[in-house]
Formats: C-alpha cells, structure tokens, sequence
DNA sequence: AAAATATGTCAATAGTGCTGACATAAATGG
DNA sequence: CCATTTATGTCAGCACTATTGACATATTTT
C-alpha cells in the first residue's frame, strides 16, 4: 500500500525470471538530483547578497527566523536551527555589532535575550525573501494553480514525521505574527 | 501575467487606501522555510550513515555523481558541483584511498582520469541513495499519482533558467547509463 | 618546439559546525 | 535565605568544506 511509483518491486523479465540477489528498486534519481541543484541555485541568490555584506548563509539563517519570529528565545533560535549556542554565538554576535539585530530582556524572565530585528535587519530580511520569493513565484506561475499547495505538501512530507507538526506550526505561527505586526495589532 | 498566486499586488484595504512606501508582496514564507527543514532532513539520513565512515556530505556527492556518471571526466565532476578543484582533491583522494572510487585513463586523451565506482562504491552510493528514495516514496505514496511529476516541475523549476536544460539532460543521460549497465548491456 | 589542456598538489584563509569547560545572572524550590 | 536549575555567554581547540594563488606534470594540439 504504500509501494506505489518509484519503489515498486520491478516486474519479473519473463516467464520464471530468475533474480539473483534481487536488484532492489531503482532509487529515485531525478527527484534526488533536483533536490539538490533546486536547493543549491534556491539559496544562490541570498549569497551573493550575504556575500557582499561580509555574511554567509548562518547569518541568513538566524536573520530569517528572527525576523519570522519576533521575541524569539535564543534556546528557541538553537532548536530551531539544531546548532550550537557556541555556533550561534559568532554569527549572531555580528549581527547585533553590525545593527541588524537586538536583545531585549524578557518581560517575565529577565534571564531572556529575546531577539528582534532592527529596521535594517528586517529589510536585509525582507531582501533575501524577496529574492527567493521571486524565483518560487516564477516557477509556481508556470505550474498553474494547485502548483503551491502540490509543493507545499511534497515539501512538508520531506521533513521527518517526528518534527513536521512542529514545523507547520511554526509557520502558521510565525504568519500570524508578522500579520499582526503589519496591521500594527502588535 | 507572471503574477498569480503568491506575489500578487495587495489588495487595497479600502477605498482610495493609500499604501506609503508600497508594502510589495509578502514573502512566500511557507516554501521557503518548507524547503530549509525538508532539505535538512533529507540530507540528514545519508550523513549519519556517511558520518560511521568518516565521510561528509562532500564524500557523498562526489560518490553519487561518479556512481550515476561512470567515467566521468573530473573537470566535468568539478563542473556539476561547482567548486574547485582542490576542494575536490581532498574528498576524492579520500574515497580513492578508501575503495570506493577508482580512476582510469582515458582512452582518446590519456590526460583524463575518468571516475568510478568501485563495487563498495556502487553499494555505498547504492544505499545512500535507498535511505533518501525511502523518504521520497513515503512522501509520493501519500501525495497519490501526479506528485511525483508535480514535485519534478517544482524542483525543475526552481534550478536556474540557464542551468535547467543542462541538469535534465544530465539526469536523463544518467538514467540511460545507469540502465545499460544494469542490463549489461555495457 | 610551443602552447594549451587535464590533472594534481602545496599553502594560506574563511565560514560553519562541533565538544568541553567555565562564568554570570536570574528564577525557582525548599 | 540558600541551593539548584535555567538561560545565556564565552574561551579554546578541532573538523570539514570551501576559497584563492602558485606551481608541477603529463599529454595533446598547433
């Protein structure tokens, strides 16, 4: 039931086909190979504008999830990202020093550095989601209507059972968040 | 006309509402961030196996395009992957130490060092492959017929205008060489 | 024979991840 | 109030993967 398409069991070449030690299923090469050269040109634009900044992808890591997430705990940005806090703590070191990202204490617990983008941050931000948006939009206009949510739920099967759930919620939270803070509800 | 969807023009909220600066169109956050978590996991499977050995992810792509292209030409290795070719040096020499890769002169120009697989590279590249076509199946299982194709276009479509032709043709290529080969048709 | 090509290698550097150890401040639980 | 835990930061060292620049070797091309 769940041998459909790419995986099936090859059919038997003739009468009485003889398989030796089984050929196993031929693995899914396009799909593999795309993935990769999709992903590679996918965050190719936001490098060549880190790049120029003195930043690399760690840096457009945490200024993306920061700018989705305002208030977000720095343990929260370290789930999220599964690094380090000695990883996160250059990168995001830079990013505070060069203005594109604050701390500000946490309300209830003083302990927290909850992390914002500056206005800077937020249009550096908005620039490398731009960039990437520009080249989903165009593939999803030439895929026709059902295009985004096919993606959306090839995309979402990728991520691991464990944490997939999570992620979605993430995104819808984080899409409620920024709502707000367009409409000045915040 | 290659507006729909995602980045279409807001909506004006009300009559004669007046946008200052222009708020452009909202990120498609769900895709974007949809594809950092879904390339993390699927990558995630190979490294752990890759990781026992002493390999990174740069081991595992030098090992999948040689297995797919046997006889590959290390320029054209250096070519797909896009880095250099002492970069490369490293790796290979490591995956040449180790039997997973050997290189044979070529026939015509006896400069060439033509790429392949060893058996135990063939199984290594073989099950790295298997892991990630395992994820890819579930995901096509639950998507029913069309996903794959659906998820082809979107990922096709993501790759660089300029590059495209070129990766489908090498895909497609790939496909050839490999099936000979399983036919010993070689 | 000279020039171009295919490949390899040495050295230095950068970016990003890791582990381990330790420090500080604040919250929390007796 | 004090001990412990929690949230965060920081120093030091290491690994992997990428870079640039320079140079070497073998072979093909002109």
């Amino acid at each position: 039931m769940a041998d459909i398409s790419v995986t099936a069991i090859p059919k038997p070449r003739g009468p009485a086909a003889i398989e030796p030690i089984a050929p196993i299923a031929e693995p899914c090469w396009d799909l593999i190979e795309l993935l990769f050269f999709a992903y590679r040109d996918f965050v190719g634009d936001p490098d060549e504008v880190l790049a120029k900044l003195g930043f690399g992808r760690a840096h457009h890591r945490v200024l993306h999830f920061v700018n989705r997430n305002p208030g977000l705990k720095v343990a929260d940005l370290l789930d999220v990202l599964r690094i380090t806090k000695q990883s996160l703590g250059r990168v995001l070191k830079q990013l505070i020093d060069q203005g594109y990202i604050v701390q500000r204490e946490g309300d209830n617990d003083r302990r927290q550095r909850l992390l914002h983008v500056t206005p800077a941050g937020e249009a550096l931000a908005m620039q490398l989601a731009g960039l990437q948006t520009t080249r989903i939009a165009g593939v999803l206009a030439e895929l026709g209507p059902g295009g985004h949510e096919a993606a959306r739920r090839f995309l979402a099967g990728m991520i691991d059972g464990e944490h997939r759930e999570r992620v979605l919620r993430m995104i819808a939270h984080a899409d409620r968040s920024r709502s707000r803070r367009r409409d000045g509800t915040a």
